[in-house]
DNA sequence: AAAAATACATACCTTTAAGTATGCTTTTTT
DNA sequence: AAAAAAGCATACTTAAAGGTATGTATTTTT
């Protein structure tokens, strides 16, 4: 077998078990040794190819958050641009959470996890965050721009202010529904971002 | 000295000083050394009024959580009804994040950041976090239906949900504001949420 | 005034984490 | 084929956590 092709299936397998785990159980609550478990490898395998606990948080940020986010949020809006926009807004927004699994219910957003988890304290994922929020609310912006060009969506409304509003209450919705059982939060969500988008809507 | 007001003081001191620290670094970063240090006190006088690290832990939601929470979403709620319901809806959620310190920017909800830490692995906090959550819903729904009752809020809007949006939706901005050093996601918050009162209101 | 209980300090135990050093086996290079 | 390097395992070090056991001074009770 190609060494090198190991190489990058092992550290695609410890980030991949990296992320899960700190999905399940929070970035400080999962240890190297814990990851190393579920992988069978053994700690020699990780230090070999991660610095240390940080670079592989960054990687998972980087590499497995993003893309979440991007098939998610960002290649929705991009690839169906040619649907009505808040009919679009309303699908990501709301289908999505439809769409979830129990699991991804009970554990929230593992983005949201993570922000919310070292926030501030571990400065080094800061970067790698921010990149991902602003990509998101970016596209969300371009699409909520074209939606006011298409006249679908008020002329009066501010983009950047939209999308903030259409991410926050989304992530934090996710977020407070994680100390709860049932989709109640979920249904007022819902019924609530339905209106916030019809009111932007022509 | 009075042994029994001894006994309170320093529990006291015990919790305000963890909630202090839980709120800079996070529940599971800080150690009850850590907190003990700052209280210029030692291990054996924390575990002599505490049992361990989940119990006061419960003890911050109980008594120090729910009690900003009170003073900042609930007290103006009921103590001001006289006054126009949207516009008291108005005051609370944009007017609080405007004064909020940089401190306070910098480390969001000290209540949404437990959640989101913590969430589903600590079974214990579950019920303190939700009686927190539920208490602030419940009167925010009263003061909604009270706004339909005095025909300042619209007849068609459901209480619960919009509740809930007040309060995802800013929690949500808060958590996300911590990778942030600026405000524009607060500016931001504080348009939309502008527009979503202005629109469940008669 | 003696006994009991409280408030707290000190010293300790156990576990577990992050990270390192080293050694072995398999590829790759020369 | 020999040398070098990569992939990984094993064994170890160090630090720090949660928690306990015990000792001591001060109050409180009787």
């Amino acid at each position: 077998m190609d060494q090198k092709l190991k190489s990058e299936n092992t550290q695609k397998l410890i980030v991949k078990t990296s992320f899960e785990m700190f999905y399940e159980k929070g970035f400080n609550y999962t240890s190297i040794p814990d990851i190393m478990k579920k992988t069978k490898l053994t700690k020699g395998a990780f230090y070999h190819h991660f610095k240390n606990k940080l670079e592989i948080g960054k990687k998972v940020i980087e590499d497995i958050l993003s893309k979440r986010i991007h098939n998610g949020f960002i290649a929705p809006l991009i690839e169906e641009k040619k649907r009505n926009i808040p009919e679009l807004l309303h699908y990501v927004f709301t289908e999505r959470i439809k769409s979830f699994s129990e699991k991804e219910k009970a554990l929230g957003c593992p983005a949201n996890n993570l922000i919310n988890e070292i926030g501030c304290s571990i400065h080094d994922f800061r970067e790698p965050l921010q990149n991902l929020m602003n990509g998101w609310h970016k596209v969300l912006v371009e699409t909520i721009e074209s939606g006011i060009e298409r006249n679908e969506i008020k002329k009066d409304v501010d983009p950047s202010s939209a999308a903030t509003m259409l991410i926050c209450s989304f992530e934090g919705t996710r977020g407070i529904r994680k100390i709860y059982d049932d989709d109640k939060l979920f249904e007022n969500y819902l019924k609530a971002v339905k209106i916030f988008i019809k009111t932007i809507s022509t």
